[in-house]
DNA sequence: ACCATTTAAATCGCACACGATTAAATCTAG
DNA sequence: CTAGATTTAATCGTGTGCGATTTAAATGGT
């Protein structure tokens, strides 16, 4: 059976790879987050919001490469839970600015050991774990240009 | 502002590489796909029965590494669309034997140029991807003997 | 000043992902 | 032979992702 396209097998795998490998690193993130009741992708944004506090939807969107259908349930989740104030710029009513809270901003210290602890679930070297992020982000820089 | 964890900025920073470059190739590989009426993991699972016809939901979830919560209701949209039956064994009536119809296998060969439009819209170098993809596995596999 | 255009966020609809639970069939120990 | 454990899919609820549209506000050219 198959292998009636072998040339092609190369690039469907990657992509197969990465899919797999995406997914299997938010699972390892899940029980490290569920304590702080946080999902990978609020925990994603809370990274971005503890490097750079009072950014606008727009701005953590291009960080994130997510849209505001994303965004705006997903900010309403942490605003709801406490972490995070949106408030519309005064001088422009359409931007929504969004500030970490006192207990937003305490996360960051609680979340601290979550990246230690993930380097311990892993048994790959760290120089590996480097290669494997200069590569993923040389492909992204790459697709950056082409798609916009 | 920030910084007052530096050193586990690697992590925090490869787990959103991959993230971010997961999405992007599901995004790459959507108008293609969508030509075909196919999601991203519709294709994945189409891959593998493509591969090898008649599996059951199980093995299916273990080659993607998807459980049937997730399974159950794409493979009952293939079915809809007409690319897949699905039948219960006569022995065990528990297990669900997918087969694709003619349909879904005539769509193998028309999806057959998708990898090369896939590989034309990177400007990365086989030799990388490959490098990429040798890396993502061995992470995967050092992680199913840890995970289950 | 006026209206078309642009911009920022929100909304809508659909299809994943996945933890948890359920249901039904099969297996197994006693 | 049968009660309980196991296996397999299906179901349920929540939270993404994302294309498409909508809403509201600001901008820009006339």
């Amino acid at each position: 059976m198959s292998a009636k396209f072998p040339d092609l097998n190369l690039d469907k795998q990657l992509c197969f790879s990465l899919y797999a490998a995406s997914r299997q690193v938010t699972r390892l993130y899940q029980p490290l987050l569920k304590r702080h009741d946080l999902t990978y992708p609020q925990y994603i944004v809370l990274l971005i919001l503890w490097q750079t506090d009072g950014l606008m939807v727009k701005d953590i969107g291009h960080q994130s490469q997510l849209k505001s259908n994303t965004l705006t349930p997903l900010l309403k989740r942490l605003e709801q839970n406490g972490l995070v104030s949106r408030r519309r710029a005064k001088d422009d009513e359409r931007q929504c600015y969004i500030f970490l809270t006192d207990k937003g901003k305490a996360l960051e210290s609680e979340c601290a050991c979550i990246p230690m602890e993930m380097l311990g679930q892993t048994d790959m070297s760290v120089d590996k774990l480097m290669q494997l992020k200069t590569l993923l982000d040389e492909f992204l820089q790459l697709q950056e240009n082409h798609g916009g």
